[in-house]
DNA sequence: GAGCCATGTCATCAGTTGGTGACTTCTAGG
DNA sequence: CCTAGAAGTCACCAACTGATGACATGGCTC
């Protein structure tokens, strides 16, 4: 899909690594666990297919490492809280879905129905993600209403996944965004 | 998974059709379409893997007669409107994921990564969710709150894949109904 | 410069998958 | 009762997957 990282200075196994876990999240994020490869993985990033199992331990391990070094829901959590919801939403419905900050859930969202990967996923979405959310939000609600944060997030993502923007135009997509956004502000402000 | 439907009377290609597609469905629903073989599907059924290919043609082929044959959206339409938002959160929040209404969403989130059901659940979702949606809010921002609508139901779907009510109470979880239900009615009142 | 270990390459394995065609067996219709 | 075709069985293929171990080679240390 892309070219070599680094051609010009080979053996060197950091910069291997790093092209490893890279080529794997774009990998992972745009066809899920199970229709990643591991030779598409290493075609991707210019390296020997055999150098993952052994830099990696194999695809499991890799797979829980790109979700480990992914950039997690902290990111939106800074800034003000008035501003959280259009924050997301933006991201959600607007921003392309290329972006990075897309890529965790779409990795998430993609590799559940692997039963390899769910264990992971589980784990993972439930440290980088649920435990954050609620301790952010900090009332006594913030279990449910982090829950509620998730599920539309992740819809989002999902309606995104399954229908690109098939069918709605500009407007519309905004109106989807302030519609999210303020959905996502009522559950931070506690209006369950 | 399951013993042979009818063991009494093999020969019947009408119930041998049944018993594929009743066992793909539920094996679809449950592992997703990568996940589930071929092989899988024949031996719930009771039934010779090659008779798939067979009756369906393939494996897309048949994914594509499961889905056509399951119950659709049109089930949560009937009946009042403002009981819309609590029939739906029961059904995603509280009642058991076995129950068969939950079984299209399922099959949809599960096979979303796989490139081959992905364009069949595209077409699907629009025509036996979306639009039945769509048509049934009226107004004119139908398509955009239609989308909102399935961001809610969908990710409740996936949030309860992920973490099977891991971590959340009897009462939480009621609370979380009742979120849900709120803002699906938002939605189908119209505002935004 | 020699030696050694880390790094990278290659061929290959065993397992699984979807799919196919030749074969057997049952049953309906004459 | 007998035959034709439907229904079911079986063996097998080609492709792909993750993984492994033997081998080649580069680059650092002494």
């Amino acid at each position: 899909m892309s070219p070599p990282l680094s051609p010009v200075r080979t053996r060197n196994a950091a910069a291997t690594r790093t092209a490893i876990l890279e080529a794997a999240r774009r990998r992972f994020a745009h066809e899920g666990y199970d229709q990643t490869g591991l030779r598409d993985i290493a075609g991707d990033a210019g390296v020997d297919a055999a150098l993952i199992s052994r830099y990696f331990g194999g695809k499991d391990e890799l797979f829980a490492e790109v979700l480990a070094c992914s950039p997690n829901i902290a990111e939106f959590l800074e800034g003000d809280r008035e501003g959280f919801g259009e924050r997301v939403a933006q991201v959600l419905a607007v921003e392309p879905m290329r972006e990075e900050k897309f890529e965790l859930f779409l990795i998430m969202l993609r590799s559940v129905s692997s039963p390899k990967a769910a264990e992971t996923i589980r784990i993972h979405s439930q440290q980088a993600f649920f435990q954050p959310l609620q301790d952010w939000l900090g009332d006594k609600d913030a279990a449910v209403r982090a829950r509620l944060l998730s599920c539309v997030m992740m819809g989002a993502t999902m309606n995104r996944m399954i229908h690109e923007d098939f069918l709605l135009d500009d407007q519309q997509r905004r109106e989807l965004c302030a519609g999210l956004a303020r959905t996502l502000d009522h559950y931070v402000s506690g209006e369950i």
